[in-house]
RNA sequence: CGGCGAUUAGCGCAGCUUGGUAGCGCACUUGGUUUGGGUCCAAGGGGUCGCAGGUUCAAAUCCUGCAUCGCCGACCA
């Protein structure tokens, strides 16, 4: 390709609107643009990115015996009211309505889609097990699009569904897939973990998440630091701890407190340190036979913060979790948020482990501007119940029983799930066995977020000067960049003979033959983040040479005009 | 969904307080100059000042409503 035929798009400005790199560089790369919030027009050079991950993804997943169909974007209503998440689904889901007002989903993924293929099309077991995969738009209306094209309203997602006889069959293929994405993001020269995680409003058992490892991620990940353990931190257990709870050494206190609403101010006026005081928080109970539900206080220490994922999975606790009205707060117990506390509630409390072991701690009183100290369990608060409903925090314990654990961010760019058979039982999807009867078929899915991929990659790969693309994703492998071209006869010849070999030789180059001065061209290709730069100019070809700098590295090579081609054909093939 | 903020040329912004000819930088076009790291000079093109309504002789500017975009929050106890 050459600069002057080519939309290079690049921006010397950061829009204003761009909060985290890879969505500034993706601008200012000329890779991609707003069209409205949360939809983004692919650039010339940003889609050549795209279609690289797209390959590479292809490619692994044709390896692992996976065939590929494509669904459709507009799906049926029937469809998710059969499965249940029409309603489930929530406001993400975006609905239209047809001519004749028959209701439509633009689909966010497509469960039901592909179910409902199966049970039409394979009807005995000596069709199984089957992995079946798609690259295709997704539209999933985001309460809140951000990042560019990481948190977009439509994205591009590969997803892939299995169907299997048993449960064993199922683990067999989600290791294969587990390994495929592996493979996958080895070859996207990104650095990743899969983590233990949750499945989420997909459904099913067991998950793993892959996360691509950036400060700028919307996750937070639980490490150990003495074993390979990884878990997303909504999924990653807070031990009980060891030690025992401290026998009671004060007297139940109140003291005033009109002005300290939070463990901050509690800390600032009355320094009540976080560690020894709890929260309260007040969510709504699960309903009842006629449908109405009560209050359920849930308690953590001061310095903790709660895991709704595992409040929600209590049996006394509303799903979704739903934080109560202060309305409701006030009217129950007579106190508004921020000075409430377990003495003398008449509702369930739910008491988080490490809460559980205090001793002599503070909280608030249930009156306005007045908390207890000296608060100890059993003593002055007999009916409770103890339970892991924390994060978990840098130093805790590890899950797996060794080491502690770190927690770091990450963005999910892959999800695989073992389903079950949440899917094909709504929906009756099932074949006939050996024994010639009907049977259920169990299901894996296994997502991998193709347009959040590109972006991943850059919060990764980028420094001062722009992006710092991995070979394997890059929009072009090399640049040519001749110096004052339109003033010399011998540059453009040997950099024309240069493009024309070097794309025989299978190279993906980006001429730049624009009337540019030197600056500009290598400020572009640097933002651009070409790895490769060959540079053509009078200087060194007087000793018959032209230079090659490498992006990643900053490393300039000196090449003889007569190898140059070889040369530059190994550094990058070896890739 | 709640709070805050923004909306003026393709991009980044000023002008609004105190109403009176719509500006700057980048980008773009033309000419010249320069040429191994975003040259410099000159001339030019480009605007329903987000939309609707109101106040006024006069509104980018003041008032009201709406829309869009963004940020923060939804862990506040």
């Amino acid at each position: 390709m050459r600069t002057s035929e080519y939309i290079l798009a690049t921006l010397k400005e950061t829009p204003s609107d761009a909060e985290v790199v890879s969505h500034q560089l993706m601008l200012r790369a000329g890779m991609i643009r707003k069209l409205a919030s949360g939809l983004y027009t692919w650039l010339p050079s940003g889609l050549k990115v795209f279609r690289k991950v797209e390959r590479i993804v292809r490619e692994e997943m044709d390896k692992a015996g996976a065939i590929e169909l494509l669904m459709p974007v507009i799906q049926p209503a029937e469809l998710w009211e059969e499965s249940g998440r029409w309603e489930q689904f929530g406001p993400e889901l975006l609905r239209i309505n047809d001519r004749h007002g028959r209701p439509f989903a633009l689909g966010p993924t497509h469960e039901e889609v592909i179910t409902d293929l199966v049970r039409r099309e394979i009807n005995s077991y000596k069709q199984l097990p089957i992995t079946l995969y798609q690259v295709s738009t997704k539209v999933r209306d985001e309460v809140r699009p951000r990042f560019g094209v990481m948190r977009a309203r439509e994205f591009t997602m590969k997803d892939a569904y299995s169907f299997h006889m048993t449960d064993e069959c199922l683990e067999k293929t989600y290791h294969k897939m587990f390994q495929a994405y592996c493979n996958i993001f080895d070859r996207l020269g990104v650095d990743y973990r899969p983590v233990i995680a949750d499945s989420g409003s997909i459904g099913g058992n067991l998950s793993h998440e892959f996360h691509v490892l950036a400060e700028s991620g919307e996750d937070a990940i639980a490490f150990s630091d003495e074993s390979d353990y990884a878990a997303n931190i909504e999924k990653a257990e807070a031990l009980a701890p060891t030690e025992a709870r401290p026998a009671p050494s004060k007297e139940l206190n109140t003291f005033d407190t009109p002005e300290a609403f939070t463990i901050a101010e509690l800390k600032a006026k009355h320094g009540v340190k976080p560690h020894r005081g709890v929260k309260t928080l007040i969510v709504y109970g699960a309903p009842d036979e006629d449908g109405k539900r009560g209050l359920v206080a849930l308690i953590v220490r001061g310095d903790h913060d709660l895991n709704e994922l595992k409040v929600e999975k209590l049996a006394l606790v509303d799903s979704p979790l739903e934080m109560a009205s202060e309305e409701d707060i006030v009217n129950t117990i007579g106190a508004k948020p921020g000075s409430l506390g377990p003495v003398g509630l008449s509702m369930p409390v739910i008491v988080d482990r490490s809460a559980a072991i205090m001793a002599d701690f503070v909280a608030g009183a249930n009156k306005d501007g007045v908390h207890y100290s000296g608060i100890n369990w059993d003593r002055d608060v007999s009916a409770y119940t103890v339970e892991d409903i924390r994060n978990v925090v840098e130093g805790d314990p590890s899950p797996c029983g060794k080491g502690k654990i770190l927690i770091k961010r990450g963005i999910e760019v892959g999800h695989v799930f073992q389903l079950g058979t949440k899917y094909s039982e709504a929906m009756k999807a099932g074949v006939l066995g050996e024994e010639g009867k009907n049977q259920t078929l169990t299901m894996g899915c296994y997502g991998i977020g193709v347009s959040r991929i590109v972006a991943a990659a850059i919060e990764q790969n980028n420094d001062d000067y722009g992006i710092k693309w991995p070979v394997a994703i890059a929009p072009f492998e090399l640049a040519i960049v001749p110096m004052n071209m339109h003033k010399s006869h011998r540059i453009p010849e040997i950099a024309e003979k240069f493009y024309a070999d070097l794309q025989n030789a299978g190279i993906d180059v980006l001429f730049d033959d624009r009337k540019e001065r030197p600056g500009v061209m290598f400020n572009d290709m640097e933002l651009i983040g070409i790895p490769y730069t060959l540079v053509i100019g009078e200087r060194n070809l007087d000793e018959n040479k032209v230079e090659l700098k490498n992006r990643q590295t900053g490393e300039k090579l000196m090449l003889d005009i007569g190898s140059a081609v070889e040369t530059i054909v190994n550094a990058i093939k070896s890739k």
